[in-house]
DNA sequence: CATTTTCTTGACCGATCATTCCGAAACTGA
DNA sequence: TCAGTTTCGGAATGATCGGTCAAGAAAATG
């Protein structure tokens, strides 16, 4: 047939991932992309069409490594009040990880474009609402466990613990201290008794 | 003497301010502030001087009006638990305002560009430690009057509250409902319990 | 080894970016 | 009315933006 790639998709995706993570859309070249994913202008464009393309492609890589790993944790099998506590000893420390970007792509990507751009509203929501859904079943499965009062809406748990998780990215951005974010956890996690 | 200005600073300063925030501050050009402050391109830079100054300014005038009001509430004349209460229905009245931009220029700025920009960072991070300061003072006030727990840590309860603020700015730009933010609010006031 | 097919490479495009600059206009004090 | 001062209005600047394209290089097939 003909000349294979000599890059692998997935690996300058990430790469991508991690550039319009840390930088977000509009400060982010076509040209920095080409720089840091490794690959040619033509490549770019020839394999992920344009630089929206791509940045959906970025939100989409997102959401099936970082926020899967994270859900995994709500979904595990421990019981719904472990898995919510797991879910944010995990997010804290990823927040704190030294060579990771500060804050969460879906957080920056909903502040910098949500009220923008319909398009970034309706992924972003998407995968917000993936959360909600994750930590509605923890909720429900530590209610019937009775970890968490029967009497309390486990929507608007559902809705509380995501909302303290996107506060808890914003929080990360400006103060990037292990204290902090562990006085926010910790007073989110006693919110469920 | 000369010729007088034919604007006033505080007005087109307000537009300044309502364009980064519904925009962010990378996908304002110029040219965009030039025709919704309704001044010339000059009278801009004269004023102001460049456009990174400008949003500076507007980050400022944001915390002397918006964040200004939010605060007065905090530090008003009702209980600290009623006063925390009004912060937060204020803030979902007014994230929910028909003609305002969704969400909050400070929760926006730090998402875009605390983590690239140390200016930023630093007066983001200082209108934060204002706001979680006021929370600071009605908790202690709360916790005097015996409407919260005094064994419960109040910094650990201001930075749980500045957390949510910020995380209810986020979700009130993905789902601008008032069911949703009720929900929220209800829970973050829960935990004050 | 020739052909075909695809990828890579880097030059190139018009548009737009932030910023500067200067002549014309407008107002004040004399 | 005129000199002095400042703003207004908008053309112009060089850089950079996202995106395109054509030609060369490399691999698979016959």
């Amino acid at each position: 047939m003909a000349r294979p790639r000599e890059f692998t998709h997935d690996v300058v995706l990430d790469r991508a991932m991690q550039v319009f993570w840390s930088r977000g859309y509009e400060a982010t070249s076509i040209q920095y992309l080409v720089d840091r994913m490794g690959i040619q202008r033509g490549s770019l464009y020839g394999t992920f069409g344009d630089k929206r393309a791509l940045f959906f492609a970025a939100i989409d890589r997102y959401d099936r490594v970082v926020t899967a790993k994270l859900l995994a944790a709500l979904d595990g099998p421990a019981s719904g009040k472990d898995a919510i506590r797991e879910f944010f000893r995990l997010k804290v420390a990823l927040a704190l990880e030294p060579r990771r970007p500060r804050g969460c792509l879906v957080t920056n990507s909903a502040a910098e474009l949500a009220s923008r751009d319909r398009a970034t509203a309706t992924r972003v929501g998407a995968v917000l609402a993936k959360i909600e859904a994750a930590f509605h079943r923890a909720v429900v499965r530590a209610q019937t466990a009775g970890e968490i009062d029967r009497a309390r809406d486990p929507r608007a748990l559902a809705r509380f613990l995501t909302s303290s998780a996107q506060g808890l990215s914003v929080m990360a951005k400006t103060f990037p201290e292990r204290a902090v974010l562990k006085d926010i956890v910790r007073v989110v996690l006693a919110a469920l008794e």
